[in-house]
RNA sequence: GGGCCUAUAGCUCAGUUCAGGUCAGAGCGCACGCCUGAUAAGCGUGAGGUCGUUGGUUCAAUUCCAACUAGGCCCA
């Protein structure tokens, strides 16, 4: 007979070998044609809703693995919430406006050799943003993050757009917004702006000049005394053209500078340079005295040339690595110069046109190009006797991308957002204190930024934005923008988007018969200034939040990349707080940026880059999605061939679990089969303990966006508690025992438990594995994995009484294995079905804890033979000592009889029945025979 | 240069929410062995860490403080 046959094996069409590169976007389609996104909605609405809401990712180029990490991270949570009982809604969207895209189109239209109008050339960025929100969308979908795809939120779209407008015309209306120069980059070959991504750095050969500043006004320093002889400060520049708008020198505050006697003259200059300098200059001195940098504020100085004094200033910018210790400022010229100039109240002079020619402010060169004016200048410093000496220099400077040209720093007309104005800044800082910042120190880093910011320059001269909507009159220069003019231009970028604002004249998008409200001219004018990107998305609130039907403001919830602290938190902070007195979310998670295995970010040059696009490929996109959870994401993340093998591992560990207890229900019908609780085998309810407890920890885990426990949880929960013990133990139970038998029927209803909330537990993160089981899972069910909830602990789980009882049980286990490998080494036996086990103790209460569970202990050892004896006082007895339990020897001998061919135990009952020799007894009885 | 952050076995993480004294743990991987009725699976045993470095506080520090080193983000 072949007996065989008369076991249950497991059998199942689950495949061991996953195949996600094919198998994911079988089930992608599956969802799609379920709608799965719209079924969950219509599941959940009603519910408490849970708003996460999309950061837009910029719509350039595909997306990389912080985008992989940050969108997975999303889909998460927004599952985990909606199997908690929420309503998450998940609207994703894009930032489509801004400088890279221009910068890519004007590349492409660079190298076509053409010349196109701005709308045209908008029209060119709108289609290469549309182009990648295709790509990415693609790309995000594949990784399985659900949401709703079909209707996603653009910042190019007309009602987003007239949103832009609308805000910043609140902005406007209030009086926030001002117009104040502020130096920029300024290529004056191409006379245009150019922000810091057009800018290329390169070696350029300047002169390098020290110049004397003649001190007029000691403010009573002691020390410094124009009597004794003239003082100067001295300065280094590799810009003289920037002299002419020098409005103050700038002292490190505890820095010491040295006065020194040169001859008639007294020099100043940072005492640990004074000797360099002299040696240097070639001239010889004597140091007379010595003072901090902060004793000097406020002394006077006098221009070089100019009959306008330069007071000395404070800066922590200032360094001894070149120059004299002291700065020449000009705030009109140079970022530092020009955050000192707000500090000391000095305006942004820049005395310098669009062709980067002096102005009639500067009669000596007034018409004369900046560059050819340096020689001039030095000239003039020589004549004067401001001149300690010129030389040259080369070093690194800015050049433009396009021209190639050295660029200018020059202070032009920009808008500002105040943040002192209406209180934006103290509103601000007090609603950062009304946000949970996971982790804590988010905190501190935004609370810090908006502390120190400046004020919002949001003015870009640009073509690819949202127009800076704001008329000036060409007759009084009064600025023109009316709460009339702003509800027009709102409403008709509603309708058509922002494109005729840069076609149609001024006249035709002002209100009929719109003057001057100064001068009473019609000669109006258009800005021409775009709006910062970061006020298109930092007003998502509004265009997203707050008009959606589904959504509603404030958000729960903004998740996206620390350094998003500068970008979109922040924007986001600012706009709703000017606008709605609170911050835009209640609470703001962030995470680490993506690094390689050794730590290092991921560059081209360092040749360490993986593309998501390439894991999914070859792993699957289900094994990026636990990477994100197995990971820490609250740091750096990293990523390396050898992670995604452990990860591709740890995928086969799930896989292969609930493959195994898939096998194992092939003949179990939940409705027929299902045995009540009361009912179960005692190490059923054991197992049905340990899934209470996970699931009580994985939700709590999901509750708290502790996602890597959650994975560490589960991954041990497969590895340990079910495959080493509780299934290898089951094994016998459901294989051998008749398919009706109620011990096996126990033991499926607990598996197909325990596989049911598995998945439902596991759906957040292997959302196109637990679908896959799920199909494949007995009984009723949701038609998706994805349309359940976590589930919650029948009545009576975890049992912890069991479980302690289980814990010692276990324990003793572990004794018995050591015991078995031990035989296995010498040869004695090569499984526990060959063993006979007899555990020995002298200890009484030992001895009675474990004969009283004899039968517990040999069902969790699997052995034929398991005995308890007790030895005597003093008997040291035979076997192997225990490591973990004091006194407890564990002796391992070859179990007497045969082994059953049918059950493989080692039992005496083999070879009992003549017509049946090779079976043991209990097979006999389960067989009837 | 400044702000914020990170640093526990080869890897991923725990280490009782800012209260120092059985906290040095887990899983994976690895090595060795077993099974062949989860089989491109499964089981068992075992070897791996001066808790980044150096100081300090303390009777006692991976756990507190400082500096340093390496790395990350954001500024300059």
């Amino acid at each position: 007979m072949d007996y065989k046959k008369t076991l249950n094996l497991p059998r199942t069409e689950f495949p061991m070998k996953a195949d996600l590169p094919r198998r994911e976007p079988e089930i992608l389609r599956r969802w799609s044609d379920l709608d799965l996104y719209g079924r969950i909605r219509e599941k959940t609405r009603g519910r408490p809703r849970f708003i996460l809401h999309d950061g837009p990712p910029y719509a350039n180029g595909h997306i990389h693995l912080g985008h992989a990490l940050n969108k997975i991270l999303k889909d998460i949570i927004v599952k985990s919430r909606q199997m908690m009982g929420f309503d998450c809604p998940y609207i994703p969207g894009w930032d489509c406006h801004g400088l890279p895209i221009e910068h890519q189109v004007d590349k492409e239209l660079k190298a076509e050799g053409v010349s196109l109008p701005q709308t045209e050339v908008r029209q060119r960025c709108r289609a290469y943003a549309q182009k990648f929100i295709g790509i990415q969308r693609e790309e995000f979908q594949r990784l399985g993050v659900l949401g709703d795809w079909q209707h996603p939120y653009l910042t190019m779209a007309p009602a987003y757009v007239a949103t832009i407008i609308r805000e910043y015309g609140k902005f406007f209306l209030n009086g926030s917004i001002y117009r104040s120069k502020k130096p920029i980059h300024w290529c004056a070959t191409c006379h245009t702006a150019l922000a810091e991504a057009e800018v290329e750095y390169e070696e350029h050969e300047t002169p390098s000049i020290y110049v004397k500043f003649p001190l007029t006004d000691p403010k009573g320093v002691a020390g410094l005394d124009p009597g004794n002889g003239p003082h100067f400060l001295v300065i280094w520049t590799t810009t003289p053209w920037t002299l002419p708008a020098n409005l103050a020198i700038a002292v490190h505050p505890h820095l010491e500078y040295a006065a020194v006697r040169v001859g008639r003259e007294v020099l100043v200059v940072a005492a640990e340079l004074a000797e360099g300098l002299l040696q240097h200059w070639g001239l010889k001195g004597e140091v007379l005295r010595q003072w901090e940098g902060r004793f000097l504020e406020g002394v006077v100085c006098r221009h070089p040339w100019l009959d306008r004094d330069s007071p000395v200033i404070l800066a922590d910018y200032v360094t001894l690595s070149a120059g004299t210790g002291l700065v020449h400022i000009a705030p009109g010229h140079g970022q530092e110069d020009y955050d000192s100039g707000l500090k000391y109240g000095l305006p942004p002079y820049s005395p310098v046109d669009d062709e980067g020619r002096f102005t009639a402010e500067v009669p000596e060169f007034a018409g004369k190009g900046v560059w050819e004016a340096n020689d001039g200048i030095i000239q003039l410093l020589s004549r004067k006797g401001r001149l300690i000496l010129a030389e040259e220099a080369t070093h690194s400077y800015p050049h433009c991308w396009r021209c190639k040209q050295p660029i200018i720093f020059r202070a032009t007309e920009q808008w500002f957002i105040s943040m002192e104005k209406n209180g934006l800044r103290r509103k601000a800082l007090e609603a950062i204190d009304q946000v949970s910042w996971i982790p804590r120190w988010g905190r501190e880093r935004i609370y810090q930024m908006i502390e120190q910011r400046p004020d919002w320059c949001i003015s870009r001269q640009r073509a690819w934005g949202v127009p800076l909507v704001a008329f000036h009159c060409q007759d009084c220069h009064e600025t023109l923008l009316t709460e009339e003019i702003l509800t027009a231009v709102v409403e008709r970028a509603g309708r058509e988007g922002a494109d005729f604002w840069f076609l149609s004249p001024a006249e035709e998008i002002l209100p009929p018969g719109t003057a001057c409200p100064r001068c009473g001219s019609r000669n109006l004018a258009k800005e021409t200034d775009i709006l910062d990107v970061w006020f298109d998305s930092g007003v998502s609130f509004a265009a997203v939040v707050e008009t959606h039907p589904e959504l509603g403001f404030p958000a729960d919830l903004y998740l996206e990349g620390s350094d998003q602290h500068r970008g979109w938190f922040h924007s986001s902070l600012l706009a709703a707080v000017g606008t709605r007195g609170r911050a835009p979310y209640k609470g703001v998670l962030t995470h680490g940026f993506v690094v390689d295995g050794e730590g290092r970010k991921m560059s081209k040059s360092l040749g360490n880059v993986i593309a998501p696009q390439e894991v999914m490929a070859e792993y699957g996109a289900e094994i990026l999605r636990l990477w994100v959870t197995a990971e820490d994401y609250r740091e750096d993340v990293r990523l390396s061939p050898g992670i995604l093998k452990q990860l591709a591992d740890a995928y086969r560990r799930f896989r292969n679990t609930a493959r195994f207890m898939l096998g194992n229900l092939y003949d179990f019908d939940p409705e027929r089969h299902f045995v009540p609780y009361a009912q179960r085998e005692e190490l059923d309810r054991v197992a049905l303990s340990w899934l209470a407890q996970l699931m009580i920890r994985v939700k709590r885990a999901y509750l708290d966006y502790e996602f890597h426990l959650a994975f560490h949880r589960l991954h041990q929960f497969c590895a340990v508690e079910m495959s080493a013990i509780y299934l290898d133990i089951l094994k016998d139970r459901l294989y051998i025992s008749r398919p009706d038998d109620p011990a096996r029927r126990s033991a499926q209803s607990t598996l197909y438990d325990i596989l049911r909330d598995l998945m439902r537990l596991l759906a957040p993160i292997l959302s196109f594995t637990a679908e896959e089981v799920w199909g494949h899972l007995p009984g009723p069910k949701p038609e998706s994995v994805h349309l359940s909830d976590f589930p919650d602990p029948p009545p009576g789980f975890p049992d912890e009484a069991l479980l302690s009882k289980y814990d010692f049980l276990l324990q003793v286990r572990d004794e018995i294995n050591r015991g078995l490998e031990e035989a296995r080494k010498s040869k004695l036996l090569a499984t526990a079905q060959e063993a006979k086990v007899v555990l020995a103790t002298a200890q009484e209460k030992l001895w009675e804890k474990l004969a009283s569970q004899q039968q517990e202990l040999q069902l969790l050892a699997q052995v034929p033979d398991l005995q308890v004896e007790k030895l005597e006082a003093g008997d040291t007895g035979q076997g192997l000592e225990a490591m973990e339990i004091p006194g407890l020897l564990v002796q391992v001998a070859k179990a007497p009889g045969a082994k059953c061919i049918r059950c493989w135990f080692h039992l005496p009952s083999v070879g009992e029945d003549p017509d049946h020799p090779q079976i043991c007894a209990r097979c006999r009885r389960i067989l009837g025979i």
